[in-house]
DNA sequence: CGTGTAAGGAATTCTGACACG
DNA sequence: CGTGTAAGGAATTCTGACACG
């Protein structure tokens, strides 16, 4: 299974998305003048412009700013206080996505369903999330040899 | 928790996510001839263009598509094969994609650590995620009505 | 303070075509 | 088949300014 997060993990880097300031608009809902003049406020920033280039390039980190800002902005506060809470619950976005990329070790099939492979519970047992119909999660302990051998291979 | 969930969930909804075909091209490394031949043969989709909008907008998931066809094709598949691979490909990251939208319930804190709360793990017990200094991901499970008592409540 | 708009120049995207193979 | 390029028109982005408040 390192097979599948050696090759995906570059398809699921969300830093590696970049936008200009019209999707970024279109997205967040926030206008174009907005978010030049948060910019210039420093409360978001656009990735350095290599040489002659003009427009500006934003990143999935400002996307997520910008969402939050939009949001809190929404919800009564003015520009520097929005952009203030936006800054708190950045933290939680840089946790969460740490938990996303150290979590995840493959697919395996558990019972005859599709299950995600989270990695060692402890010395003897690995950690299984399962879909099940109803729309939640549920979760399996199984041993590390059945783990290695519920494990499925990729299709090469 | 329920108000993290509920804000944030469309902070981190990648559907929300568009492109053009310049920034898609930056991104994944195809040139923007490849893009619109490749979405000539149906190989790729672009968003619908409302009214007399010009540019091309493509979606985070054309955005998978699209690296997991240059990354087989970088491998040594023909533009075909590389699709085929790909499309093959795509159930596993729609999975993934669910597994990620369920199992997150919040943040929580376990023995001083910050913790993800993964929800039920049976009927009395809640799966905790920890991320301890070594890079790795611990698992805890702790009683529900501990799993209630641990998750702080986010700033206001 | 925070955002809208009109203004003119620069960069991007569009399509259909010619090219090579 | 699969991609590059030159060509001209259309849409986007840029900055600094004027406006309202």
């Amino acid at each position: 299974m390192a097979q599948f997060t050696d090759e995906m993990r570059k398809v699921f880097d969300v830093h590696r998305l970049v936008f200009r300031i019209g999707e970024l608009a279109s997205m967040t809902g926030a206008s174009p003048r907005q978010l030049r003049y948060w910019e210039k406020k420093g409360l978001i920033s656009s990735r350095e412009r290599e040489d002659g280039q003009q427009a500006r390039v934003y990143t999935f980190k400002t996307f997520v700013m910008v969402s939050m800002i939009k949001y809190f902005m929404d919800s009564g506060y003015t520009l520097t206080a929005a952009a203030q809470q936006a800054q708190q619950r950045e933290d939680n976005v840089r946790l969460l996505h740490r938990f996303i990329s150290r979590g995840m070790q493959g697919f395996a099939e558990v019972d005859g369903q599709i299950a995600l492979n989270l990695g060692a519970f402890d010395a003897q047992q690995t950690l299984m999330a399962v879909l099940p119909d109803d729309g939640g999660v549920d979760y399996r302990l199984v041993s590390n040899a059945e783990a290695s051998r519920l494990t499925r291979e990729l299709p090469a």
